[in-house]
DNA sequence: ACACATTTTGCAACATTGTTGCAAATGAAA
DNA sequence: TTTCATTTGCAACAATGTTGCAAAATGTGT
């Protein structure tokens, strides 16, 4: 599914800043962060328009965010779009990057009772394959 | 155990800062952001003093970091002082606060030939019971 | 109790990340 | 093409986190 084939399924308007943010997500293989997609992408936003941009995606759920530790927030493509289970994320802690772990789902946990449970996010820390071959 | 003899323990000097800090996440049922923690502490510390001594217990593992979303970030006791098993966390989207699960340990993934797991968190978001009860 | 070496603190200045208000530009639909 | 709502870019601001450096506090040995 094109970007703008998505924009238009959620009714939101076909800005070039929305396309390109999905464009670029959507054809990585590891989740990015603000830095990262706007270096990738084509036009020259401000700073501003990329976080209401981001803002309007992750709310309609068409990306979502991963944070590992502090001051690292990457996006990837959302499970509605990609049609996958919720999964796990890896964090590679030599390359820095995050991939989304989509052959794996995440494992539900049973909460004391009155609680209810929503979301479930999953965050691997480790080594990465291409980094454990490269010591 | 007190403040005073973890960080003896750990080799690190007793500052009153640093011992705050600890008895405030000691004494604490659920996670606490660094403004709560500013809150309930005696000292009136420089910002930069807090952020240095959440760096120095966080590197030496007696405090350990939960991140929410964007822009929550929290400290609870870390398990190499409470001396259990790795734990899920759960975030309460009603009344925003985290508590550490210590009845539920985090669930054991499989990961892909050649990836190495060192550490795995898990934050089950939802509803917890109290504001349940007040719906 | 004192002096010493080392670590930690507080301050100032700065960097990064994210938010808000508003006028101008753009997109979608008639 | 005209209209109307949405989105953009700018400026200003708020929150969060970092760095260098002199002053203060800590722990150790005497």
């Amino acid at each position: 599914m094109k970007a703008a084939e998505i924009l238009n399924q959620y009714k939101l308007k076909r800005t070039s800043c929305r396309e390109g943010i999905i464009d670029v997500v959507k054809s990585s293989n590891q989740a990015l962060s603000e830095n990262q997609i706007r270096e990738r992408l084509a036009g020259n936003y401000d700073r501003t328009t990329f976080y209401r941009s981001f803002k309007t995606l992750v709310e309609h759920k068409i990306i979502h965010k991963i944070i590992v530790d502090n001051q690292f927030v990457k996006y990837a493509l959302d499970n509605t779009i990609t049609k996958k289970d919720n999964h796990a994320h890896f964090y590679c802690n030599e390359c820095q990057t995050v991939k989304c772990m989509d052959a794996i789902p995440v494992k539900q946990y049973h909460l004391p009772d009155g609680y209810s449970d929503e979301e479930t996010e999953v965050l691997i820390k480790g080594t990465c394959a291409s980094c454990k071959e490269q010591e």
